[in-house]
DNA sequence: GTAGGGTTAG
């Protein structure tokens, strides 16, 4: 007897429904574990558009589609169509949701609202929202909800091992991360590989590359993974041990590793620097033999590493040959052009990148500002300002930044005492902007103002902040106080000077007609002089017509810079100036032999966008004769000198 | 068959 259709066809319908769901299922898991989290997404509208529902295994793998996209918007989707499912209370749903807007950076807001709501929270919720909070550099959140895991009775895992991890290297607090290193040694994962190459980053993060190595030696050598290898050159990177970092390479080859595309990116990163031209080539070539240098993010790297080791050409032409140029394609180049202070060329390219759809960043913004107090150019600078309110970058903190330190550079102290007030959080870095556009401007009273009223606000200065107030205290001759903040800087906060804060003391001496005491301080000084320090020490000579030691530091520089006419220059007009015409002699001698010259000093101003270039004596500019007569108005030019000009015709 | 994780340019 035949069964009638309508009796047999709904439990066949549900059971081929219940094995479509499945191959689906199947499907989507491929697709993920093969990196194609788009075409698993396709196939979950498929799924949805046969009326197939999806079911408790489907969420967990289209969840992990999302965070590979890292696309709120997809996220959001799937969080629509997972509300309806019956399966939303699902530890492992709930669990795959949570981590779809970590890896959309929505931690705050869509993250944390699903763990709060979440009934059971396992170990993995638990850590993906430490993680989250962490990679959103929120600290103290990642801190307290440590301390909840602990009160909650939840005992932390490998993975909770590195998400502290990276909190200690976050807050550069190598003492935590001691603490941690002993935590993970406490409750057994020191074996555990992964964890050792979160350690090694993280201490070299703290900037302590030393422990980094000696959790890189201990790491067993059956265990050990190309991860591990790039780790420990990251850490060389960072701390500018170039020379480390091709060593660790050079093993890291010899002990059959195949080095990958991360090899490569972190060992360019260690050559971006002058001199190191020739192994930033090397190691080109062999990213091209690995075949790394299609990828977007080598190419990037390439470009700065090119422009860091002054090959701007290179780079540009790198830079143009990028098919598939990413918003850090044009950064990174435009970025080259306003480092070496060339505006132009980075305006330039700014629009160009505008123009080809390309939308600039903060750190796109933060560069033209730079570059803008470089030249003075005080009318882009308001340009930029302005387009960066447009855009909704002012409201960082690191652009306000950039822009207070612009401002004071191009002199501009309204702009910047404006703009100061008007900031609701300031760091360091603002006031130090502050004080030391104060300090370059000669307003040393205010500059030492700032500087007291940022310690009541209870902020900790660092070296740069230290810097800026002795350079006003050199410009306003305050020997004592210079010595008393010096004194300060390195007992009271601990921090060891640089060359830098050696020059001020050096130059505070000096310029008091204090040249013995000053050239004692020079011999004495625990880090060898530059010549910047003599340059100083020499100037100071002229002030106070001392041939003697002026002829000293005039012979360190020689040697340090045989080719910079300045000192010739200086030393010439001391020996002018004490009547020793056989030394004046004598320097022009030695120029010759030396094959100096002394090119005439340039100022460049600019007004309404346009460039001014002016020399001593300028005679070319079209508005010349203006110009002198408001300069002799203002008593810096005499009549008779412009009375000169004048008949030379040159008006 | 199901989670959370290690290096990553400006």
């Amino acid at each position: 007897m035949r069964k009638s259709k309508s009796t047999v066809s709904p439990i066949l319908n549900r059971f081929s429904k219940f094995s479509r769901v499945t191959s689906m299922n199947s499907g989507v898991r491929d697709a993920v574990s093969q990196g194609y989290p788009d075409k698993a997404l396709i196939l979950f509208r498929q799924m949805k558009q046969n009326g197939l529902e999806p079911n408790k295994l489907t969420f967990p793998f289209i969840a992990k589609a999302c965070t590979k996209l890292s696309s709120l918007k997809c996220s959001q989707m799937v969080h629509t169509h997972m509300l309806k499912s019956p399966y939303y209370s699902d530890k492992y749903v709930q669990s795959g949701l949570l981590n779809m807007y970590v890896k959309c950076d929505e931690v705050e807001n869509f993250a944390y609202a699903v763990f709060d709501r979440m009934h059971a929270r396992e170990i993995a919720a638990w850590n993906a929202m430490l993680m989250g909070f962490v990679q959103a550099s929120c600290f103290d959140r990642a801190l307290c909800l440590f301390n909840e895991m602990m009160v909650d009775g939840v005992r932390p895992d490998s993975v909770t091992v590195m998400g502290l991890a990276q909190l200690a290297s976050g807050l550069k607090d190598v003492k935590l991360l001691t603490s941690v290193h002993c935590l993970g040694i406490r409750i057994g994962v020191e074996a555990d590989v992964s964890v050792a190459n979160t350690w090694i980053a993280a201490y070299s993060r703290c900037g302590d590359l030393s422990l980094s190595e000696m959790v890189f030696n201990e790491i067993d050598l059956d265990v050990l993974t190309v991860v591990s290898w790039n780790s420990m050159i990251t850490g060389c990177a960072n701390a500018g041990e170039g020379f480390m970092a091709m060593e660790l390479y050079h093993n890291m080859l010899y002990g059959g590793f195949r080095p990958d595309l991360s090899t490569i990116l972190n060992l360019l990163g260690s050559f971006a620097k002058p001199n190191a031209l020739l192994l930033g080539k090397l190691v080109h070539s062999h990213g091209v033999q690995l075949g790394c240098c299609s990828d977007v993010s080598v190419l990037n790297t390439l470009v700065c590493m090119y422009s860091r080791c002054a090959d701007i050409d290179s780079a540009r032409s790198l830079f143009d040959s990028i098919v598939d140029r990413t918003r850090v394609s044009w950064t990174v180049m435009i970025g080259s052009y306003a480092e070496k202070g060339d505006l132009e060329d980075a305006m330039a390219l700014f629009h160009a990148m505008e123009a080809a759809g390309e939308q600039p960043d903060l750190v796109t913004v933060i560069y033209l500002i730079s570059a803008c107090g470089q030249v003075g150019a005080l009318d882009y600078g308001r340009w930029i300002d302005s387009y960066a309110i447009s855009r909704g970058l002012k409201s960082d903190i690191r652009v306000s930044n950039a822009l207070l330190d612009m401002y004071s550079k191009c002199g501009s102290a309204r702009d910047a005492e404006e703009l100061f007030s008007s900031m609701n959080e300031r760091t360091i870095v603002s006031w130090t902007a502050m004080i030391s556009g104060y300090a370059l401007n000669g307003q040393s009273g205010k500059a030492l103002d700032y500087f007291n009223v940022m310690l009541m606000s209870g902020l900790e200065p660092n070296h740069i902040t230290f810097l800026a107030v002795l350079q006003a205290c050199v410009h306003a001759g305050l020997m004592e106080k210079g010595w008393e903040l010096f004194h300060r800087m390195t007992e009271l906060y601990k921090l060891s000077p640089g060359l830098d804060h050696h020059a001020c003391m050096a130059d505070l001496l000096g310029r008091q007609g204090k040249l013995k005491e000053a050239l004692e301080y020079i011999q004495c000084m625990p880090i060898k002089p530059d010549a910047g320090i003599w340059a100083a020490l020499l100037s100071a000579c002229k002030i106070h017509r001392n041939a003697d030691i002026g002829e000293y530091a005039a012979h360190h520089l020689f040697e340090l810079e045989p080719q910079a006419a300045a000192p010739y220059v200086e030393m010439a007009n001391i020996y002018a100036s004490t009547g020793r015409w056989d030394g004046v002699a004598s320097i022009r001698t030695k120029m010759k032999s030396n094959q100096v010259r002394k090119y005439p000093g340039e100022s460049t101003i600019q007004v309404d966008g346009k460039s001014y270039t002016f020399r001593v004596d300028d005679k070319f500019h079209p508005k010349g004769c203006l110009i002198y007569e408001v300069l002799s108005s203002l008593g810096l030019y005499s009549k008779k000198q412009i009375d000169t000009f004048r008949s030379e015709e040159f008006f």
